[in-house]
RNA sequence: CGGGGCAUGGCGCAGUCUGGUAGCGCAUCUGCUUUGGGAGCAGAGGGUCGGCGGUUCGAAUCCGUCUGCCCCGACCA
């Protein structure tokens, strides 16, 4: 592609509407634009893009075995009253009458329509396994949008789904599945993880998420480099802490801490770490009106694990202010487990602190130097909270680690929640009709774009993995207006880049080069070849990679085998 | 949906408090100069100041109302 047949518009300021850096550099490459929230347009930059993603997905799915489809984005209100999902599925669903009245949607997903095709498709146990899959638009009608194409209403979804006679052979589709996004995930140069997911949402028995590691990523993902662990820091069952609690060293001490309320307040006041305050929180119960948890000062209350507790009524809900005054007798701030005369579960970090600080249920007062069994009965303990860094893993093997990671796949199986309300049966080797087992695959392709954006960027720009970058090289002439040799050089390596099969990108806009190297940058475009007059004279190039610092000269009739060599794809 | 904020040319902003007929930087166009990291000079085009209503001799500015967008919380690829 020439760029001056190509109207590249980027910004130098970055647009007010944007907060991660992925959506700030997407408008600012000229990648997409906003038409209105949660909906964007793929400028041909960022196309070129989606479409190199979508297809390492289809070559991996149909290695796979997998056969593409394509299902209407429309679909009727009817097969969604049969699966229960007309009413279950909240304002997310985007519903539309036609001119007649009839009610349809907009697809946010595809499987009442896929249950619909493979009941009417698939009669025969002989015909299973079956993998469809479908790269689609997707409409979800969020509540907020936000961080541009990461978390848009409108989006493209590679979604696949399996049909199965029997639950092995879903196993095993699902195991297919789960190599084939690891190849994907592999094939697109992200660095991702597979996290246990709770499947709980959907039903079905195994799930599991594909993160791309991000600092800015919504989930805060727990894993384990020694024996594989990972998962969504607020689904890992914490292993017991083992070993008794550390003996009494101090005495209990009454001191006085006016006005300090919260753990960070505390700590800094009485000096001592976090980890060594106990957290006193109050819930709403379900017999008693309320419920004392206890963590340690550092750690997070897990709301799925809470309300697993008998006592503590579902949903979960914090009590106010006044309402612990009522229920306590005390002041939020100051309260602690000794004589508090409410039900008391403590974590099990918690419960095996020593020596620690809590409220002294007296306003403007802690104690410090408590010990469970000395100063206070031992309470009832239970895994209450979120798993943090260091952390032993539930596999055994090590501690946790804890990174932030954004959700890119999801596979599930679904059993057959869908096959029994669409009655999607086939007959089997004793002619009775069965429902069958399906399994469920999604990947966010526009997200993806996203996500590699997040985790491959610098003060320039964009640096895209090799694999997905809109072009793979950029030629870049300087003076070429001047130059007679420069144009026909550029002209020529251009002409041989493309033979070579190389997405060439050649700027021979008439701009200084310091416009060029700064979009070129922007654009992130992985290798850049720089045609200088008195260099070519010479027969060298300059060549850099968008990652090196530096750049170096090579022979120019090497450049074509050069570039085939450093290529990482 | 609850809480906070913003809306002025394609983008980023000032002007609003204290009403007087709109400005800066970037981008765009023309010309000359310049040519290895977002050039300089000279000139030009482009805005019903989000919409509607009100107050006023006069409204970007004050009042009311509606809409759109962004940020923080519960969902999800």
């Amino acid at each position: 592609m020439r760029l001056t047949d190509f109207p590249l518009k980027t910004f130098k300021e970055v647009p007010a509407e944007a907060e991660v850096i992925s959506h700030q550099l997407m408008l600012r490459a000229g990648l997409i634009r906003r038409l209105a929230s949660g909906l964007y347009t793929w400028l041909p930059l960022g196309l070129r893009v989606l479409h190199k993603v979508e297809a390492i997905i289809r070559e991996e799915m149909d290695r796979a075995g997998a056969l593409e489809l394509l299902m209407p984005m429309v679909q009727p209100a009817e097969l969604w009253r049969e699966s229960g999902r007309w009413k279950e599925y909240g304002p997310e669903l985007l519903r539309l009458n036609d001119r007649h009245q009839r009610e349809f949607c907009l697809g946010p997903t595809h499987e009442e329509v896929i249950t619909d095709i493979a009941r009417s498709e698939l009669r025969s146990y002989r015909q299973l396994p079956v993998i469809y899959y479908q790269i689609q638009t997707k409409f979800r009608d969020e509540i907020r949008p936000r961080f541009g194409v990461m978390r848009a209403r409108e989006f493209t979804m590679k979604d696949a789904y399996s049909f199965h006679l029997d639950e092995a052979s879903l196993l095993e589709g699902y195991e297919k599945m789960r190599v084939a996004y690891e190849r994907i995930f592999t094939r697109l140069q992200l660095e991702f993880r597979i996290v246990q997911a709770d499947p709980g949402a959907i039903g079905g028995n195994r799930s599991e998420e594909f993160h791309v590691l991000a600092e800015s990523g919504e989930d805060a993902i727990a894993y384990c480099e020694a024996d594989g662990y990972a998962a969504n820091v607020d689904t890992v069952a914490i292993p017991a802490v083992g070993g008794p609690r550390g003996e009494a060293k101090t005495d209990l001490e009454l001191v006085q801490t006016p006005a300090v309320r919260t753990i960070d307040a505390l700590s800094a006041f009485l000096n001592v770490e976090p980890a060594d305050c106990l957290k006193t929180l109050v819930v709403q119960g379900t017999d008693a009106p309320a419920v004392a948890l206890l963590l340690c000062g550092h750690h997070e209350l897990n709301r799925i694990k809470a309300e697993a507790l008998e006592s503590v009524a579902r949903p979960l809900r914090m009590l106010r202010a006044t309402e612990v005054q009522a229920a306590t007798g005390y002041e939020p701030g100051f309260l602690g487990p000794k004589e508090l005369e409410i039900p008391i579960v403590a974590d099990r970090a918690a419960a095996v602190l020593s020596d620690f600080v809590c409220g002294a249920n007296q306003t403007d007062y802690h104690f410090r130097g408590v010990n469970w069994g000395r100063d206070l009965p031992v309470p009832a303990t239970a895994d209450l909270r979120n798993a943090v860094a260091g952390d032993p893993s539930p596999a055994g093997g090590g501690l946790l680690a804890v990174k932030r990671g954004i959700e890119v796949g999801h596979i599930f199986q679904l059993g057959t929640r869908y096959s029994d309300a669409m009655e999607a049966t086939v007959l089997n080797k004793d002619g009775k009709a069965c429902a069958m087992q399906m399994g469920c695959y999604g990947i966010g392709v526009t997200r993806i774009v996203a996500a590699a954006i997040e985790q491959n960027n610098d003060d320039h720009g964009i640096v895209w993995p090799e694999a997905i970058a809109p072009f793979d090289v950029v030629l870049v002439p300087i003076n070429m207006d001047k130059s007679y040799r420069v144009k026909e050089a550029a002209d020529s390596l251009y002409q041989e880049l493309q033979d070579a099969g190389f997405d060439v990108l050649l700027d021979d806009r008439p701009h200084r080069p310091g416009v060029k190297f700064a979009d070129a940058d922007l654009i992130g475009i992985p290798h850049r070849l720089v045609i200088v007059e008195k260099a070519w004279d010479e027969g060298k190039i300059e060549y850099k990679a968008r990652r090196a610092t530096d750049a170096e000269m090579i022979p120019v009739e090497t450049v074509t085998k050069f570039l085939a060599e450093t290529r990482q794809c």
